[in-house]
DNA sequence: CGCTTTTGACCAGCGC
DNA sequence: GCGCTGGTCAAAAGCG
C-alpha cells in the first residue's frame, strides 16, 4: 500500500535520504521556501580547518528531488577515503562533488 | 558525559 | 517605505 514506513522506525529523521558522499557533516538548521515549495537543509562539514557548508533542497512530496549545493571546497581528505586505501595517486579524489544532481531545470 | 539533533527568532539585502 | 526571503546562531533534550 502505501510506501512510506508503516513500521514505527524511520531510518531517517526528517530527511527524506540523503546521498552521503564520504564526508561528515553536522545539520546546523533547516528552513522551507514557499518560494520554490522545497525544503532547504544546511550542513556544514566537521573539520578543525574545513568548513565546508552544503546546502540540501528537496521537494517535501518528492522526497526523491534532492538538490545538493556544495559551498566551498574540502581542504582534508574523505574519511570515506582514510579508512581504505584511497587510489594510489590521490588523482583527483579531493574535490569529488559528482554529486551534482542532473536536473533539467 | 559528550555529542548530536531540532526549532524559533533575528538580521540583512533587495525589489517594487 | 514595506514586505519577503535567505542564512546563521542559540538553547534544550535524548541517546549510547
Amino acid at each position: 500500500m502505501d510506501p512510506q514506513q508503516p513500521n514505527s522506525v524511520m531510518p531517517n529523521r526528517m530527511v527524506p535520504a540523503i546521498p552521503e558522499d564520504g564526508y561528515e557533516w553536522r545539520k546546523y538548521g533547516q528552513k522551507y521556501s514557499r518560494r520554490i515549495s522545497m525544503n532547504r537543509s544546511y550542513f556544514k562539514c566537521r573539520n578543525n580547518d574545513c568548513s565546508v557548508k552544503r546546502k540540501v533542497e528537496w521537494d517535501p512530496s518528492d522526497p526523491s528531488n534532492l538538490r545538493i549545493v556544495y559551498d566551498g571546497t574540502h581542504n582534508h581528505p574523505s574519511p570515506s577515503s582514510l579508512k581504505e586505501d584511497e587510489s594510489s595517486t590521490s588523482t583527483a579524489n579531493q574535490y569529488d562533488l559528482a554529486n551534482q544532481v542532473l536536473r533539467p531545470c
